[in-house]
DNA sequence: CAGAATCCAACGTGATACTG
DNA sequence: CAGTATCACGTTGGATTCTG
């Protein structure tokens, strides 16, 4: 388990679940993993903007807290898939939420921006 | 609006929402405020082991997203109010959803550290 | 393909002390 | 009471380059 997690369950149950999805593209991470598993570039590519350096951070971040599966095949060349473990699954309806507040919100942003 | 509020706008709305209520102590804040408007010590003692510096960071934060009301009361002594806009109080769900899920989180750790 | 290595700038977070 | 000032520090996020 991560040492910023375990803080966190010290102070309150909310601040556990920031400290597991509140890093940058973590929560989107998960988002695209809903559909099935993927392979690093293909969620790469999927994710946004985002750098290799980056992203393993995060997934590295999310295996730790086992929100997310990640699974080498021995081939030549390397292939390996990252999947959401029943945890990660559990995370469907928080993505979900934070999907359609986002929406709102950005709307919000665009007409506030044209008035 | 804050930048990164703005830049996560061109990646994704997940993205959107974690700019805006990632960062720690916001959504227990916000959790707190559920209950009714509290004074600056007041929150501060609620939310948990946060500095006054931080707190005032966080809110002020919450204030330019547009999530937090800021009401300042020309007394002595000094009387400031925070409360929920009514964007903040369409955080309600995703408040609940996150405090569900870190404490089923929390109690995966207990699990885990007893065995 | 899936990253690792290296480097860096910017932030986020915090302790401590002070003030209108 | 409700902050602000100052300082410090670790972490994050990112660009770039390189490799089994």
């Amino acid at each position: 388990m991560r040492e910023p997690v375990r803080r966190a369950a010290e102070a309150c149950p909310v601040e556990v679940a920031i400290a597991v999805v509140g890093g940058s593209w973590k929560m989107t991470v998960v988002k695209h993993l809903l559909g099935g598993p993927l392979r690093f570039n293909a969620l790469n590519r999927a994710v946004g903007p985002v750098t290799p350096r980056v992203l393993t951070r995060q997934l590295r971040d999310l295996e730790a807290d086992g929100v997310v599966h990640r699974e080498v095949y021995p081939e030549v060349p390397p292939r390996v898939e990252y999947s959401l473990t029943p945890l990660g699954e559990s995370l469907a309806g928080l993505v979900e939420s934070l999907n359609t507040w986002g929406e709102a919100y950005a709307d919000r942003l665009a007409a506030a921006s044209s008035s």
